[in-house]
DNA sequence: TGTACATCAGTGAACGCGCGTTCACTGATGTAC
DNA sequence: TGTACATCAGTGAACGCGCGTTCACTGATGTAC
């Protein structure tokens, strides 16, 4: 190993222990509440150490979210399943990552960001909503090429209404009032919503 | 006027102006955002005067919390229209509600709110959600009782589906992509909800 | 092989700022006589 | 009527703590010769 590799190695290792400690302590208590101290000590490493990483808390964060979204949304690809198992599949992968606790505490944090940092929340807006948006239309629109839905379906307010219900029962609740479904009544809210939304897109 | 008189009225005085700037810097900073100095200086108070009013910072945005739920809830009981039209009615003020840039901020500062201030959640969940709640609840008992509505209707699950439905394009956009609908799109979103929503609770 | 040196990610300790909070004091008013 | 006093909401200035950030230094390793 060359004096290069053995530099990179461990930077990169420790670059990966900061991002996991930030993660689980920006989830846990918010951009403030989380201080760089405490970060440092979670990933075993120095304060000043935070600061060869990265620019600033803001930076850290920003890296924080960047990686959460790059390891989180890839898989939401739309399976190969019958069209509309497909459909209540993704509404049930959207319905658990918002119910996620760590996925939680950081859509807190990202929400209750202000001033310049306010501009994570676009960024991370403009992504997840490009991504997830996609899977729901994707599947939306293959269910219209095969028949199953009114023809003179609005796909996007269609979509929105769908995210909608599954959103009530966990980004709303969780957020405001701290619940999160148990798996079983995940699934059944879920399909619930998935039937409601046949009730007025499917086929007349 | 009596010395207890004159002194009541002055520290009543005071005591809005301080929840009125509260209100109003806690919604655009957030609590931790906001500092008691900003809050006195927009009072046109000293610091020390908050903390006769108030026991600390948290008590002080426990107390904006109250007045607002207090001041924004009880005009939201249904009014006396026609059932459908009552319906649609809630919806469009609970959408208008949730779409309130004061309002938004002030879900941001509850949302983030993290520790010990995490109880305020709780207790404005509580609130927030039995009047709300009871509102859809009456407008969609008062139409299963006219006979409008699918008689095996699950009230609870399909008032959670409609205010799903509503959150999606006022709260969940507001605070992710920082999105406010206009007052006529705003119209015609929950109109397209109320209208999904018939499709599977009403009358087959 | 051995030794002096270069490199640079990582570090412990310190800095200074801003914040929530408190202290000792003020001043507007009614009351006693 | 006039004067000394009591009351207490409100105040300006200070305190001290915790935080994000930076500084001067370390130590593990390869390289030169």
């Amino acid at each position: 190993m060359t004096l290069d590799e053995y530099r990179t190695r461990r930077a990169e290792r420790k670059r990966g222990d900061i991002i996991r400690a930030a993660r689980l302590l920006f989830a846990s208590e918010g951009v403030e509440g989380a201080s760089m101290a405490e970060i440092a000590k979670e990933a075993a490493v120095s304060t000043a150490t935070l600061y060869r990483h990265f620019e600033d808390k803001e930076q850290l964060f920003s890296a924080v979210v960047d990686e959460l979204v790059a390891a989180v949304l890839p898989d939401e690809a739309p399976p190969e399943a019958p069209p509309r198992e497909a459909l209540t599949e993704i509404s049930l992968r959207y319905g658990q990552l918002l119910s996620d606790p760590e996925i939680r505490g950081l859509v807190r944090a990202v929400v209750s960001a202000r001033g310049s940092a306010a501009r994570f929340r676009t960024r991370l807006g403009r992504r997840g909503k490009s991504i997830f948006a996609r899977a729901f239309s994707d599947a939306i629109r293959r269910l219209r090429r095969d028949g199953a839905l009114d023809p003179d379906i609005d796909v996007d307010r269609a979509r929105s209404e769908l995210q909608g219900m599954i959103e009530h029962y966990t980004l709303v609740r969780g957020l405001l009032f701290d619940e999160r479904p148990s798996k079983k009544k995940l699934r059944d809210q879920v399909e619930g919503c998935v039937e409601t939304w046949f009730a007025r897109w499917g086929k007349r």
